[in-house]
RNA sequence: GAGGGAAUGCCGGAGUGGUCAAACGGGGCAGACUCAAAAUCUGUUAGCUUAUGCUUACGGGGGUUCGAAUCCUCCUUCCCUCACCA
């Protein structure tokens, strides 16, 4: 057989589309709309490999099949070029980012056109011109505007590697999210912010509502956080200073207060005689990163001011302490280390009084036997529960107490005060809090939050773990921020009419951020005043970029606004976008906020970005090792392309697993692919067509059925399972024209090239890509396993056993499942084999069966039985 | 500590109550064609058998059911995310 020359057929039909423009999506159309969606890459030097060119042929794939399936698709790709590694990268290979990225993505573009992705190629964007990042200063004006993007001093994740700020979602671990052996550190910088929190609460809960795989909507809750507690004010110096918890039950235990070694008024707390020991106290914290602060022991010092227990009165010191998270709450908490391990062990460490006000009724309430573990090993004993006793066995050899024994014994230390292992955490009654005494711990938080609220020293409030969006960075290669600083005016808006404020190109590199080195830039006039004021310096996020760029996909040319919103609204929200999970907590948080904020001010009818969200898993390289230039086990695109055909690697990568799944590259595994390929084309060779017998056109049907669910849900694997089964039935068979020109129609999503040269050595003159989707017609399904007269099945089987079987027996048993024993005559089977016949079914609680037959009875089967 | 996911034959990977000793692919083995094959095709790939087979098997224990890879429960192991959030 002559080799397939693959390169040439891609080339001449990647030629013929582009041609034809067959994947410019048109505005207007009769069809229903559909956007697929891949999350644009960040175009790096070193271009693509087969793990990328695999991400985005898992949406190609969807893109084609709905093309063919008469939608208007919108398969768009850009690049989200503005960011530090193109930056640093450039700064290595002694060029100017911009020029580092032109040749970037030219060579992107250039590999994708390679692939034959169905992307419209009219809609394209990149994130660094300034007719793109001119709406983003847009939409920074209108934040400001609307009071969503503000100034303001505050501690921040500083990355020494990258030189620039980091948002909380870029920490990862306490390190870089770009930079995983770099530690972050704490600075304090007066940043740009956007009031991502003014949606906290929607972002969380219309996660509920969202076709978007449960892990990520679970790791987004968990980010956003909500939690629901109580607010309460504590008396301090005469000041009301507040606290939030989760546990108002327990406000009569608290033994003192714990504020933030980070909050602002802290030395507001600190008397003069503490001041030199809170001093050195931060001073120590201060050298520490944010991850070393997460592992270290629970450490503070005694302000030397008291607070007043709203409760009952009590005067309790307020501690400065470094396990307090300063903007979470109040940055403040009330410690109760009777029922809380942090404040158990602080107590414990600085010797505090501990008060217990919630106390296990008996053996109900020890949910888990957590605490006696931990309690036991203190006198070196290890406990098992046994039935209803512990047993413990340790130094002093086995002891046995019954478990009611030792919950009441635990009871009467906790009622007493005199435990000293462990804090409480689980639930119980309230003792020691006056009138609460007696009330279950969950029913007391309600009581106790009315009464603080009827006493005007509380209330119930929602906090959340989402913080503001730190946008500021410290770097050149991203989207001025559009302010103007003038020493009378402060910071002032450029005018809306005077967008896009340009990154300058002249800048040096080196030391701090790039663009203070352009004065002309720099130095301009007030536009309130006329004054002379200075740019602003920072850049916005890179994460800012990626927040709407499926929008400005519906409208990309436009230059009076960001997007006609008639257009947006034809197009969006996006059907389905794919991309990585690790996204989740980042640019699919943010995304979804922009378009919560785009809707508020009147731009977008609709909430959330994308209706459908698939992660894909990742491409390894052989052996499930990633994919990286150092390891040398970079598969190209170009390499697979040349040696295998891009479709036989389409196909060979969507039958290894599911596309959400990590999967390795492996040269010798394509083979099979290679096989299946070759068979197809040295059908097509000498093709010979042939009536369709009936085994070939069910077949063909019912494939053509399943074959489309697999594609609308991700299951490609399945799909050249069943497309392999399909041409194997075929290759022996033979087949009509018709039937082989709709497995090449089925087969094209996966396969576009080989199908589409294939179709035209049918005789199509048209695009087999943009050809209506075969229908299948259910009548041709010839169902499998519909036997015929169960009486006879079972005849013959009595008949089979009977010559085999030695020995004289009089009567047949037969077992037979419930449902099916209308269709058994046992008179029939009687008079055809001469015995006696009984039928049980096998759920039949009398029968006689001696062997256990009926066990092995299944459906349309019957077990048997002689005697 | 909190949350999410997973465990299937030599390997990858389907399978969510019966037709499951378990699709499909890879690999192995045997055979055919061939001078020969990494090419193509056929068969086979838990063990014992040969009476509708039987036994052992889908991480482990227990349970529900006439019947469990599939449902419930406990446990073990692995992966991922967040993590002093009061």
């Amino acid at each position: 057989m002559e080799e397939i020359d693959f390169s040439t057929i891609e080339k001449k039909w990647q030629g013929k589309w582009e041609a034809a423009k067959i994947f410019e999506a048109s505005d207007q159309s009769e069809k229903p709309k559909y956007y697929v969606l891949e999350m644009f890459p960040y175009p790096s030097g070193s271009g693509l490999h087969m793990g990328h060119a695999w991400n985005y042929t898992i949406g190609d794939i969807l893109a084609r099949y709905k093309i063919m399936n008469g939608f208007n698709v919108m398969h768009p790709m850009g690049y989200d070029a503005l960011g530090l590694p193109a930056e640093n990268a450039a700064i290595k290979a002694g060029t100017h980012p911009e020029d580092y990225n032109k040749k970037s993505i030219q060579n992107y573009i250039k590999q994708q056109r390679e692939l034959g992705l169905s992307y419209d190629w009219s809609r394209i964007l990149s994130t660094d011109d300034p007719k793109y990042y001119r709406w983003d200063q847009w939409i920074f004006l209108k934040m400001l505007e609307k009071g969503l993007a503000y100034q303001k001093t505050s501690a921040v994740n500083w990355c020494p590697e990258c030189e620039t700020v980091l948002a909380n979602e870029q920490v990862q671990d306490g390190k870089c999210w770009r930079h995983e052996d770099t530690d972050v550190n704490i600075k304090h910088l007066k940043q740009w912010f956007f009031k991502i929190t003014e949606y906290a609460d929607e972002l969380y809960e219309n996660l509920d509502n969202m076709d978007w795989p449960d892990k990520t909507k679970a790791m987004q809750k968990n980010w956003i956080g909500k939690s629901h507690g109580t607010e309460i004010d504590f008396e301090i110096n005469n000041e009301t200073w507040t606290v939030f918890t989760t546990r108002p039950d327990t406000i009569f235990g608290v033994t003192f207060v714990v504020v933030s070694a980070q909050h602002k008024k802290l030395m507001e707390l600190v008397t003069e005689e503490r001041t030199k020991n809170i001093k050195e106290f931060l001073k120590n914290l201060g050298s520490i990163s944010e991850k070393e602060l997460a592992d270290m022991e629970k450490l503070g010092v005694f302000t030397g001011s008291y607070a007043i227990n709203p409760a009952n009165g009590e005067k309790i010191p307020v501690y400065a302490g470094n396990f307090v998270v300063a903007d979470y709450g109040s940055g403040m908490v009330m410690a109760v280390p009777a029922h809380d391990q942090r404040d158990f062990e602080f107590a414990k460490k600085y010797d505090i009084g501990i008060q217990a006000v919630v106390c296990p009724r008996g053996k109900e309430d020890f949910e888990n036997f957590e605490y006696d573990i931990d309690y036991s090993r203190k006198d070196g004993k290890e406990y098992v529960l046994q039935g209803n006793s512990l047993i413990s066995s340790g130094i002093n050899g086995e002891t046995t107490e019954t478990y009611d024994n030792y919950a009441e014994r635990i009871r009467k230390e906790i009622f007493n005060n005199t435990f000293h292992y462990r804090a409480w955490k689980s639930r119980g009654e309230l003792i020691h809090s006056k009138q609460f005494n007696g009330l279950d711990s969950k029913k007391a938080k309600e009581k106790i939050t009315e009464w603080l609220v009827k006493e005007d020293k509380g209330r119930k409030v929602i906090n959340f773990k989402l913080r503001d969006w730190g946008i500021s960075r410290q770097r050149y290669w991203g989207t001025p921020i559009p302010i103007i600083h003038c020493e009378d005016c402060g910071a002032v808006a450029v005018p809306e009419n005077e967008l896009p404020v340009k990154l300058p190109r002249d800048v040096t590199f080196g030391e701090g951020n790039p663009l203070e080195t352009n004065a002309d830039w720099i130095n301009t006039t007030c536009p309130k005043c006329g004054n002379p004021a200075r740019r602003e310096t920072d850049t916005m996020d890179t994460f800012v970029n990626s927040s709407w760029y499926f929008l400005r996909y519906c409208d990309p040319n436009n230059s009076e606004k960001i997007f006609d919103e008639e257009k947006v609204k034809y197009w969006s929200p996006v059907d389905t976008y794919i991309g990585g999970a690790e996204h989740a907590c980042m640019h699919l948080i943010y995304s979804r906020f922009y378009v919560k904020f785009l809707r508020d001010l009147g731009m977008i009818d609709f909430d959330e970005p994308a209706k459908k969200l698939f992660h894909q898993g990742m491409l390894n390289g052989e052996g499930g090792i990633k994919m990286s230039k150092s390891k040398g086990n970079v598969v190209l695109p170009e390499t697979v392309s040349g040696k295998f055909g891009i479709d036989t690697a389409r196909f060979f990568l969507s039958g290894l697993a599911s596309p959400d799944k990590n999967i390795d590259w492996d040269d010798k595994g394509i083979i099979g692919s290679v096989k299946f390929v070759s068979k197809i084309f040295r059908y097509f060779e000498n093709i010979k067509f042939a009536d369709d017998n009936e085994s070939v056109l069910s077949l063909l049907n019912q494939t053509i059925k399943n074959v489309s669910g697999y594609y609308d849900n991700f299951e490609y694997r399945k799909a050249t399972i069943e497309l392999r089964e399909l041409f194997d039935l075929i290759d022996k068979n033979k087949a009509s024209k018709e039937t082989l020109g709709k497995f090449l129609q089925i087969l094209n999503p996966i396969c576009p090239h080989i199908t589409e040269e294939l179709w035209e050595k049918l005789g199509n003159d048209n695009f087999i890509s943009t050809s209506d989707w075969p229908k299948a017609d259910e009548s041709k399904i010839v169902k499998k396993g519909q036997s015929g007269d169960l009486n006879d099945k079972v005849i013959e089987s009595i008949k089979s056993i009977i010559e085999k079987v030695e020995g004289d027996f009089s009567k047949i048993y037969i077992y037979i499942m419930p449902f099916e024993i209308s269709k058994i005559d046992s008179s029939k089977i009687s008079d055809e084999i001469k015995k006696t016949v009984e039928v049980f079914a096998v759920n039949d609680k009398d029968k006689h069966d001696p062997q256990g037959k009926a066990k092995k009875a299944k459906p349309g089967k019957p077990s048997i039985y002689l005697e």
